[in-house]
DNA sequence: GTCCTCTCAGATATGGATTACTGTTTATTA
DNA sequence: TAATAAACAGTAATCCATATCTGAGAGGAC
């Protein structure tokens, strides 16, 4: 196909049977020294490269893992890949990345791309909401901060700690002294946000703040623009009574950043900022901005570690696995502190 | 293999031969509209899912290609496979996309990997100096912003204009009057590199400096953390004479960005700045950083351009393709113009 | 009724690799 | 020396899908 030497013209020009060749390639014995040592030569001297994609037909088994991701362009998503490439390679597998870009109708068309390809599992970042529980039967999956919407089936689902992440990026704002603190997430219904939206709730019924303390504005995309054009309308608006907003991600804080340093509000003087994620450009922002910062070595060996428990043939854990994570506190929450009674 | 229903399964429920269920899927006609009704419910029903990697090993085709960049959490590239995917899509090629961490030795394992996986051709996207054109022989391959050490075989070059890229980044610099530019740059011999080289001395001569005018900082490793602690010795020292730093890519920019200001330079008064990529976090940064833009729509569509020719049996362009470059300008490099007289 | 042309569909070889089974040497033991 | 074990290597089935070749049956023309 792509002007390969296969096993079959090797053990021609070795004199042997294409059997044997495969054993000598997979060190299988039955063979003797002289008649390794001529196939080697061969193999070698016609560079020879298995063909992985027979071997899987014939075998049964592939070791390769398809990971899907929403945005190859985001840092955070990548890097979060990056871990998971690097245990998976360390075990032997190989790994497929593709990009849905955050469009349902691709993402359909990528996960049956990956099962037509024969990825013997699948590592699924942080998707939307498309039904493809059916498409992936019985194709051990895992899912990260993505609750399926069946749950029989080989799943596993691996999260950071979003309650307590929502939680610890609030109470950082009330401790700053915000008393009107705006929650700046997705309109989509995925478990990460709507978690750190729980862990927001959370922290103002332990600060002692009322129900109408809740204010949240949903954006229908979560990037960049969406989150500055959403905000630099609010700013127009006559009544912007915020002092403090949690961004459920780092590049919808920068949205808000430069839509409010636009109009005029200085930060963290009059508004107190937090992201989510701690990607690189928080910290050479001009005001390096408070983030909450998700683990993602550890969300990645984790992954790899819970695959290869469901390859080996015992049943997934029922319950998500939770990865701790931290507040990385920076200029955008520089003022005062209460006392830390919210704890 | 994962679970997946097979051709023969279907032909054995729809009580036809394999072949006719072949001809179904396939649309190739000799078979009555009852026969196709009763397969294509079976197919429906069972939910299967052709096997790619078989019809892949018996057509001796597949519309695979393999891309491989350097970093994936480098937005730059990242960027520029979204666009290569997008077009590849759009003419039904799936692609594979996997990561050399700036690596020789996993170079040549993802290279060597991605011909066992058989796929029809290859994307490589700037990467190391490794050879690996032994490893793919005549396998059709796109090197973006890389050379190869052998330009015999089926390579095609796409290159964006380094060499213009260079010179509009110096040109920039010399027309805010700087005195004395500092040229930040990765030691490895890539043509990319010597490009922005090569432009920046053409500046340099145009506008009639002298030999001495050349001053060139060679770092091994090209990232924020290399440029910044290079940068930082280079302040340590007492004899800082640059007014001027163009840096070949945008990180280490943002690297020099932050030593600078970290030593009390102010950034454009004293220093000025140009960069190279025009990654997103540039126009960010405090003080947003004039920087070279690469039109990685074109160079993505090119790419699959010119791989669709050679796939279509066409033969290899000699010539790098070159796709045009130009300057972004912003803050870093405010000031003081001078006239255009090094046009 | 015979011949021919269509239409529809089965049997089978193929692609590259693995592997159970079989068979041929050579070495070992009674 | 004959029986037996051990070492080495070939034959062929198999994985899934495609494609060529073959063949059965219907319908039309003479």
């Amino acid at each position: 196909m792509n002007g390969n030497i296969s096993i079959k013209d090797i053990s021609k020009q070795a004199g042997v049977s294409i059997a044997t060749v495969s054993r000598v390639i997979n060190k299988n014995g039955r063979y003797s020294k002289e008649t390794e040592k001529r196939v080697m030569d061969i193999i070698r001297k016609n560079n020879y490269v298995p063909n992985l994609v027979a071997k899987g037909l014939r075998t049964q088994k592939m070791k390769n893992v398809g990971i899907i991701v929403p945005d190859i362009t985001n840092e955070f998503f990548m890097k979060l890949v990056y871990e998971i490439e690097k245990n998976f390679f360390s075990k032997g597998y190989e790994t497929f990345l593709c990009n849905t870009d955050e469009d349902e109708e691709t993402e359909r068309k990528r996960v049956r791309m990956m099962a037509m390809q024969n990825v013997c599992s699948l590592v699924y970042v942080s998707g939307g909401m498309s039904n493809i529980e059916h498409m992936i039967k019985d194709l051990p999956t895992v899912f990260i901060d993505r609750i399926p919407d069946e749950t029989k089936g080989n799943y596993c689902m691996i999260s950071s700690d979003n309650i307590q992440g929502g939680f610890l990026a609030t109470r950082e704002l009330m401790e700053c002294g915000c008393e009107n603190i705006l929650l700046l997430t997705s309109r989509k219904k995925i478990s990460a946000y709507s978690e750190r939206f729980e862990g927001y709730v959370k922290a103002l019924v332990q600060g002692g703040r009322e129900a109408d303390a809740i204010h949240v504005v949903y954006l229908d995309q979560v990037n960049y623009r969406t989150a500055y054009e959403t905000m630099s309308r609010l700013l127009d608006a006559e009544d912007f009574i915020y002092d403090g907003i949690f961004a459920t991600s780092d590049w919808l804080a920068l949205g808000c950043y430069n839509a409010l340093t636009e109009h005029g509000y200085s930060i963290p003087e009059e508004v107190k900022l937090v992201g989510y994620d701690d990607i690189s450009i928080t910290q050479f922002n001009a005001v390096p901005i408070t983030t909450v910062h998700q683990q993602i070595d550890i969300m990645g060996k984790t992954v790899v570690e819970q695959l290869l428990r469901i390859l080996g043939g015992e049943s997934a854990l029922q319950e998500v696995v939770k990865v701790p994570v931290y507040l990385n506190v920076r200029e955008s929450t520089r003022g005062r502190k209460m006392p830390k009674k919210y704890e």
